[in-house]
DNA sequence: GTCTATATTCTGATAGAC
DNA sequence: GTCTATCAGAATATAGAC
């Protein structure tokens, strides 16, 4: 039992637990033993709270689902902010999230392939996106450069991947940089404000 | 036992199922039974080729790390080669490779996580790139640029988040773009012009 | 609500016949 | 080499005392 457990209630350590194992974990990884244990409380009393590892592991999805999509639903459907401006928020809001929670996409991309039927995910992130204030911004964005528009999924990928696969596959970027933890975390803060230099001029070359 | 089996060992039977399903699902959520099925022979014959899950597990992360890296390998290296002609073959190879395997990169990536004692790849990876050919070549071009010249490691996050994301995070971009299995591939096809030209317009805003 | 003890199921691995 | 049957241990889940 950890400091943090202090002044929670027994849910509530449970869930803190659960949230920490499966998404450093993932699911096929995760033994209720080891969260009941981090919980500080008995495997008994998680069963008595959430009746299965599934039910459990099903919170945590969601949870996880929405705090990935929190970013990016409030910035994009936004009228009133330039195209610049939600590159910026986007992957500054993201650069942030993923400094705090460097396993998110991983647990996510990763689950959501093994356990589709769980992928309540894939209408709201389309909803959210499809025929927002964003797309439309980069299709006129996409036509003001030079010739042929691209695929806006391009756009998508390429800011996405930039974004997100630092995090992903930090441990072998640690090692081919030579660098540590905070020279990292350093190079993700110089991203918060190049990646969208880095967006616009390649939609300049579209 | 599917066609492909007909005319293997066994011991190539059980190799290949092996390969197909811990790269699918990863370690933990793999069953040698599942192998063995899959394979179209007894479980108990697993063990007799090869004595354990790990040993069996072993083999084909090594196998998918060495494939994963003979992409760079040959390039990175070449001294005859300019960088533009580097970063189209990177591209090129990488989603041609990706494209008959996506799997692979979701599997080595958390594997790599899970199991760090494993990672005979860091040193590999370091090797091959650190004072390689291409890390030159980049650091030129990252001078040539406006002004401030970036760390070259935001180059190797652009190129390979470009590159491999699209694979990792397929699912939700089908579901994104409202496109099928083969329109992605035509948009990876596009990828492998497109990367290297936009990989040239972010060096220039350096 | 919380614990200990136990039931139940699953899974990796082996024994032994052929 | 290959199979069936089985074991041993692990992991999820529950029973029942407090």
């Amino acid at each position: 039992m950890t400091a943090k457990n202090i002044d929670k209630s027994t849910e509530e350590k449970i869930i803190t637990a659960a949230r920490k194992v499966f998404t450093e974990k993932g699911y096929a990884a995760t033994r209720t033993r080891d969260i009941a244990e981090v919980a500080g409380i008995n495997l008994a009393l998680l069963n008595y709270y959430f009746r299965s590892k599934e039910k459990l592991f099903d919170l945590i999805m969601m949870e996880n689902l929405h705090q990935f999509m929190a970013v990016v639903k409030e910035i994009v459907n936004d009228q009133n902010t330039s195209l610049d401006k939600k590159l910026e928020s986007i992957a500054a809001n993201y650069i942030d999230l993923l400094t705090e929670q460097p396993n998110l996409p991983l647990f996510i991309l990763t689950e959501m392939r093994h356990h589709p039927q769980k992928l309540v995910m894939n209408m709201d992130v389309k909803k959210t996106l499809q025929g927002s204030a964003l797309m439309k911004q980069l299709a006129i964005a996409a036509k003001e450069g030079k010739g042929v528009a691209q695929h806006p999924l391009h756009l998508i990928m390429n800011l996405m991947g930039m974004i997100i696969f630092p995090f992903i596959a930090s441990p072998i970027l640690l090692a081919i940089g030579d660098i540590n933890d905070n020279e990292f975390k350093q190079l993700m803060l110089e991203r918060k404000k190049l990646i969208p230099i880095w967006i616009k001029a390649i939609l300049k070359t579209s």
